[in-house]
DNA sequence: TCAAAAAATATCGCACGCGATATAAAAAAT
DNA sequence: ATTTTTTATATCGCGTGCGATATTTTTTGA
């Protein structure tokens, strides 16, 4: 009946669908590692810098408090990463990557490469346009602009 | 130190927090309906064809029972659908909207249309290419693909 | 016909995500 | 110096998502 509520019109429903697919393909490569996708973006983070506190961690992933805090707990318990209090600061809690975090990171740089490899499709990437990369990050440039106006 | 584990490079982290974003910015819409973002989902397929079994419905969204399931109870609970046993194939259990549900459908007419106003840009629609649509269904058809052979 | 396989749905457990709200510490204002 | 505001993190509750598995019904095959 009305066009604008076709499932096939809905952009968001298919960056949904592309996001929950591409984890469901990671699960086993990580799950080889112990751990879950948004555990190993918080890897990446602090693979990058160590040493950061919550709310930077937070703002490089866009995500809230209310979601990286228990995430962050759970890795603690799993021996991944340590969370210390600021001295200079008693507010911040600072996140540092332990022994076993910082060794994942070895066994970790063949699952980029492992998941191109068990999609299904001669040449994925080579599919993909050259501009994708620059679209997606106007993308979320514009959408977190205005999740951030809406929580003023 | 390693290029393929910098968050940067990531395309399924751009996925991920697309998807996020839009559907922060589609919950104050759809709070007004009284639904979250994957009930709008399966009233959109239902607002197309009223009357299906629930494997239907979670073909057309790539989901699984154990995510349907619990949805349509909560949207049974909340009076937008009805689920009833088939009479010919006893496995089977057809969904049918409720008054409801089906009056809702009207109201929702102006959702995307809000979602795109409320999206601070002046022109965020215009600013995609013009072959997003294709590109994002060709990924979908691979991964996809690529989960089901996973689950064989 | 009758056991075995397949199909459809459901249950369980756990890890997110996030709105709403609380708590604690530091910074700013008066 | 004290109150107010802001910043950083955490808690609570609820709704997904999904791997693993179970249950029920139908279909298939010997």
């Amino acid at each position: 009946m009305y066009p604008q509520l076709k499932l096939e019109n809905q952009l968001c429903f298919r960056f949904y669908t592309v996001s929950r697919l591409l984890t469901q393909i990671y699960y086993p490569l990580l799950k080889s590692l112990g751990i879950t996708y948004p555990q190993y973006l918080v890897l990446m983070v602090l693979w990058e810098a160590d040493h950061q506190p919550v709310n930077d961690i937070a703002k490089r992933l866009l995500l809230n408090t209310n979601t990286i805090t228990p995430l962050l707990k759970r890795m603690e318990t799993d021996g991944l990463i340590k969370r210390k209090k600021d001295k200079t600061d008693g507010r911040k809690v600072i996140v540092t990557l332990t022994k076993k975090g910082k060794l994942m990171e070895e066994q970790a740089v063949s699952v980029p490469d492992n998941l191109i490899k068990s999609i299904t499709c001669s040449d994925f990437v080579g599919s993909l346009p050259q501009d994708i990369f620059p679209v997606l990050d106007n993308m979320i440039d514009t959408l977190r602009q205005t999740v951030e106006t809406m929580n003023e």
